[in-house]
DNA sequence: CTTGACCTTACCATGGTGGTAAGGTTCATG
DNA sequence: CATGAACCTTACCACCATGGTAAGGTCAAG
């Protein structure tokens, strides 16, 4: 009976109260993960009921789905926490948010040409690879040569 | 004092012992992995001085190689297990090991699709950043957009 | 005999996520 | 009003691959 329920009359003016489950199908984020964050500090510590349900509000439910968008987008958890930082902060400096965005897209980068190459290796061992029952196999003869 | 230098009189005539450090140094896997190996049963447990010593023969040294090239190589643990399998089998299949390799491509060529695809969104989302003191940052204004 | 470089085991940490167990709460239905 | 389903709570353990540290044993050279 406290207070969580605010009544579901359809109308959905404004800063609803969720419970953790309806937050985490919201914001795409696990109740798992959020509860994580949490502990994290990467959210702050959700208020409450009398019973102990961690109670969430549109805007916390909107926090949620930013960090799931920038995990989307391949940033880390440390990263995030500096993102939220810069997006709660009124006098934000784009330049930081800019430089680390770029710094990511460098990464990257890095990883996908590290990727690629091994990509290309494995395809040209296979290629060689008859690929039947013979015991002949480029790729193990690679794996055993001395590199 | 026991059996393991074989006295370095600058022949290589085959089968030398390595301590775990040497074989490290020659295997290019550290001996903090080497062990871990072992305990996943990865390699075969390594025979021991009286003293408690594990010593590795060059045929070790090649094995752990062989691990390297293959985690170089993006191959999970489970799957070199599987590649250690079939190399030290006879009657290797190289039909096994090709699937193994074009598999592990196409799982590659996913994961590169998706990097790309972020580093993209990425990439254009900093091109609108002017990256200078103002706050506006339409890195922030997405990620705090409803997705 | 001491020193330093090596080895041993046993533990903890990372990052991001999933699972499970054991218990409390809320609500609708019988 | 009692029961059960669906939710919540905390506290653990797991993955995968690797690095670190601590506390101790061993060995060769000085």
């Amino acid at each position: 009976m406290p207070s969580l329920q605010q009544s579901n009359t359809g109308d959905s003016l404004s800063p609803h109260s969720y419970r953790i489950g309806e937050a985490a199908e919201l914001s795409g984020v696990s109740a798992k993960m959020i509860r994580h964050y949490e502990s994290l500090r990467l959210i702050p510590k959700a208020s409450r009921t009398s019973s102990d349900y961690r109670v969430y509000s549109d805007k916390d439910v909107h926090a949620l789905k930013f960090i799931r968008r920038a995990r989307d987008l391949g940033f880390s958890i440390k990263e995030i926490a500096m993102l939220l930082g810069l997006w709660r902060n009124q006098r934000r400096a784009s330049a930081e948010v800019k430089q680390m965005a770029l710094q990511h897209v460098a990464e990257l980068d890095e990883k996908i040409e590290q990727m690629k190459s091994i990509r290309a290796t494995l395809a040209e061992l296979a290629s060689h690879c008859h690929g039947d029952h013979r015991p002949e196999c480029p790729i193990l003869d690679d794996l055993s040569e001395q590199h």
